[in-house]
DNA sequence: TTTTTTTACGCAAACGATGCCGACATCGAT
DNA sequence: ATCGATGTCGGCATCGTTTGCGTAAAAAAA
């Protein structure tokens, strides 16, 4: 089968010492020209790897860091991990992506099978189903590097990096109501996590600053995340059925927002004229569709770049870090018109 | 800093041998139930987890494999590594992704990083750049464990799975046809990917059994798979300028498709009115397109499970296998507006 | 009681690479 | 001629785990 050749190959063939070989591999100045230049034509010759494995087992570190997301298949997400990638790739790392799919379980598996040896450190935003930490608590504890991104929690002291979810949503609340809408529904993920939080802070602050009165029903949590599509369907289906019918839907999420106008076009409901919407998303398919979307975008791909190079300053420092940032980027409102301006009521 | 318990800290705890300590955890019989329970208890306590890098590098296996594919940011790859995902982590393996962003260059220094040792097996979507296959032959001829899916090569011979490409591309053709239209345009990527080659060969098929004669202006290739949006730009604009301008477009790929309605879109041509448009896509949201489009639709999840599968097959075969499968799923195409019926010119 | 078998455990090598320390040869200085 | 310095290399331990082999003590058979 597949055998690289070894150091010890070199060494038998040379008829040297693996410590020679391994030296003079590195440049050693102990190491006379010859036998260096001997020793490194014939690993050049025969394709020398060193044994990545190895080195690990003997340098305890893998030189590789783990990504946990829900889902890789949400703009977010990957846009998020392209830039995770690209700032690891140049620092020479690799990244293991695993997702959670919003599930509890299934992330506290991948988390304890990543973090036992086989990684440097954790990139980690909590799925919908998270509201308990004690599998990053124990890691964070005896010094394991983890950095949150996008969903993270007050309940543990590291790096973090989030877009400006409450400016966000201040913003694409304050634009609906500036086009006309005054009463705004809220469609969001769970409730305890951090972005749905933010979120909410945020619409209740834009309705609050134009007099607009917070109306608890027309908040509707969507426990999975939008990894179920009846639960988006029921949500919507009840806001819709309200005596007093949302006139604007702000969404909290990249499938929330999809599926709204999915769920709205198959009601046959017309967006913006019957109910506007707005929401988060990174896709950029939502301006080639009918209505073309208004969305707050995250810079994805930058939250990514910045969370990997605050972990592997983290990885890479000799003392224990003490200190920890939370960066907050800026997020920006795209109009569109599923929140053109209310046409005045013919009644 | 960070320091899991081994077995040795263990073996010193309780007074025993590491060897004794290392078979009471694997139940071995020559353990006393005593020791036995001591030990798994000890351990338990303590959160003991066998360190996989001491083990990868006993057993020559690291448990991991690797997916090479240009993009995760694209429905197909992002499902097909749902499945590919599915079937490792039942099977004890991690996933290594990474991307080449279609660049041959990438594709390399990715393959190379990852299979000196650090992967037992390689799930290769080749990008569109590449045309030489000496890097993955290197490793097949070494009997290292490949599996090609999506973007294949002849010249390599190992397990494969693909969609029928052809059939897809010849089903949607014929769609187009049945629906009216007569001069059917082809935007497709690099003209050397299998893909296609495959799709090409399918249109053409479609064309000639509807006797309608094949015209190459019609066929568009844009080199870097839908990668740089100015490419697709030119291509549709010099199709759109024509003498004889089609009157559909039948695009290969899922960033091709949705760039070329965005293109059409902005240049104000009205979809399926001037120009009809149907292709190859994954993306839950082109039903939600203006207009919503009709698409063929690959089994993504399953082609990514079948190929993990037989991966995982040929990692794991004691003796070096010679017999090599070409697996083929079927398409499936979800009509829309975008290819609606041909109205009748009113000249 | 003696011999054989069984039970239960330890020792050491191995996986690939690194690095401390020691060993030897050569050279210049005394 | 002897000593120390220098240059060049090998031996060995180490990282954490598994496993073949050896062996002591206990149990069973004689």
């Amino acid at each position: 089968m597949y055998e690289p050749i070894t150091i010890k190959d070199i060494a038998k063939a040379l008829g040297l010492s693996t410590s020679t070989v391994s030296r003079a591999l590195r440049g050693s100045y102990e190491i006379s020209a010859e036998t260096k230049k001997l020793v490194v034509e014939y690993a050049e010759q025969f394709n020398y790897r060193p044994n990545p494995i190895a080195l690990s087992l003997k340098e305890r570190r893998s030189r590789s860091i783990a990504v946990v997301v829900c889902e890789i298949a949400n703009n977010y997400f990957s846009q998020a991990i392209n830039g995770i990638e690209s700032v690891a790739y140049n620092r020479g790392y690799h990244v293991i992506i695993s997702q959670s799919h919003e599930s509890y379980e299934r992330e506290i598996v991948n988390v304890e099978h990543l973090a036992s040896r086989s990684v440097d450190g954790l990139l980690v935003s909590l799925s919908a189903e998270t509201n308990q930490f004690d599998h990053y608590k124990n890691l964070h504890e005896k010094g394991f590097p983890i950095v949150f991104f996008d969903r993270i929690t007050d309940e543990i002291e590291t790096h973090k990096v989030v877009a400006d979810n409450y400016q966000g949503a201040y913003n694409v609340t304050k634009h609906l109501i500036n086009a006309g809408y005054k009463k705004i529904a809220h469609l969001t993920s769970a409730a305890h996590l951090s972005i749905s939080i933010e979120r909410l802070e945020g619409y209740k602050a834009a309705l609050r600053d134009n007099k607009i009165p917070f109306n608890d029903k027309y908040v509707k949590n969507c426990n999975h995340g939008g990894m179920i599509y009846n639960e988006q369907e029921d949500a919507i289906k009840s806001l819709l059925n309200l005596k007093d019918k949302p006139d604007a839907i702000f969404s909290g999420g990249d499938k929330l927002t999809v599926s709204c106008l999915a769920v709205l076009n198959e009601l046959k409901v017309k967006v913006p004229d019957e109910v506007a919407l707005a929401g988060f998303s990174n896709s950029p398919l939502v301006e080639l569709m009918k209505p073309g979307l208004t969305v707050v975008k995250q810079p994805a791909f930058e939250m990514g770049q910045t969370a990997t190079e605050l972990l592997i300053k983290l990885i890479e420092s000799k003392r224990p870090v003490t200190e920890f940032e939370k960066i907050v980027l800026q997020t920006e409102v795209f109009e569109r018109e599923s929140s053109a301006k209310k046409k005045p009521k013919k009644k």
